[in-house]
DNA sequence: CGGAGGATGTTGACGGCGTAAACTTGTCAC
DNA sequence: GTGACAAGTTTACGCCGTCAACATCCTCCG
């Protein structure tokens, strides 16, 4: 038995395969890609590692605890979608519209990440029953928002006493869109989607906005 | 054997069981009740009923088309959620306020059901991949959204060519909203979260109206 | 330098699951 | 009545999650 993958593995080769947990995460992650959560199958990721069905469990309690570090690798992927959206804002604008700018991008690219990667997308959030934070400083999707969010205050555009409920509704909006196409609004055509988004998440944002 | 559990069999009794179908979506209606979708087993459906572990395959090609039959169910208790709370909106106010009230009425109900039977309301979106009508002329969830739709362009409070975006932005804000209150946000303390849903929905129902 | 001990991986087994095939039972049409 | 067909049962297969017992291999202390 040598090691079968192991592409960069971040922690130094150890003892029988050299850093099976990662190894184990992505052909679970790849598992999720094609047919979401319930597509991740122990024996399954074990099988395409090249290792032992049982030898899971000795990185992962049970099943739950590895679809849920499949779920942490989505959400980090969903926070690098809003980000990237947020890099193709124009930086030479009023900074007003700009900062509403930011707010639409991040919700673009959270529903973008979503429509690209259901199966992941699906992931981020399964069996997640209490605030997610990122690890190390790493700045995760409500942070990219909450970050937003202080642009508006900044701005003048959000009254700070909504901020909370703001911050639930741009995120509820956005979450509930990308289930929504995923699922009884799949209908929408491919060709609108992008316009269908913007006037989507345009309405919402406008709710938001501290009043004249 | 005889008929276990025959409450109200829509269906005349039949031959062996006596409406077997209805009898189990019941029981797979009270496994997602418990533990959501993917607690429905088709095993333990048959159990509960007293008939033997394949008897389901007489009325269900496979387990998802009974996890859809439970979802159907629970789209109409989501229905009934909303409509019930629109019986509660007083009916001597201005129209104008009126249909306002009625807008944030549905998406309460909505939000409602899904805190109360978390289970049923993971289920009744589950495996559906397009556009879900209501069967026999029964109002579902889109349909009652409509109404209240319908009653603010009646009063110029929503521009006519904004309908079908406002639509996806509500049912999107009151979708999303009820996923991440059983999720990433069920810190929400209980007794805060009536003011945070009414908040939230208020601030998104003001997004949706027409401009000044 | 050598062996103890713990971390890592394997083998084998158990019960539960979805589902297919072949069989039995009950009901209704003729 | 009888035969055909719908409804339910029996049996079986392969896959799954998980546990217990065992094997292996690194590390570190003496």
């Amino acid at each position: 038995m040598y090691p079968v993958v192991t592409p960069a593995g971040p922690r130094k080769a150890s003892y029988h395969h050299g850093d099976l947990r990662s190894a184990l995460v992505e052909a679970a992650t790849e598992l999720a890609r094609r047919g979401g959560p319930n597509a991740i199958v122990l024996r399954a990721a074990a099988r395409q590692v090249g290792v032992s069905q049982t030898a899971a469990y000795r990185h992962f309690a049970d099943l739950p605890e590895l679809v849920s570090a499949v779920g942490d690798a989505a959400r980090q992927g969903i926070a690098a979608a809003m980000q990237a959206e947020l890099d193709r804002v124009p930086a030479d604008a009023d900074p007003r519209e700009q900062a509403l700018a930011h707010l639409l991008a991040v919700g673009r690219g959270y529903v973008r990440f979503a429509l690209e990667q259901p199966g992941l997308f699906a992931t981020a959030f399964e069996g997640v029953h209490e605030e997610v934070k990122p690890a190390d400083g790493e700045r995760g999707p409500y942070e990219l928002l909450q970050v937003c969010l202080g642009e508006l205050i900044a701005e003048g555009l959000l009254d700070p006493a909504t901020r909370e409920h703001a911050a639930a509704a741009a995120w509820a909006a956005v979450h509930g869109l990308s289930t929504l196409l995923l699922g009884p609004m799949s209908g929408v055509p491919l060709a609108e989607r992008p316009a269908f988004i913007d006037a989507c998440l345009g309405l919402v944002a406008y709710g938001l906005i501290a009043r004249p």
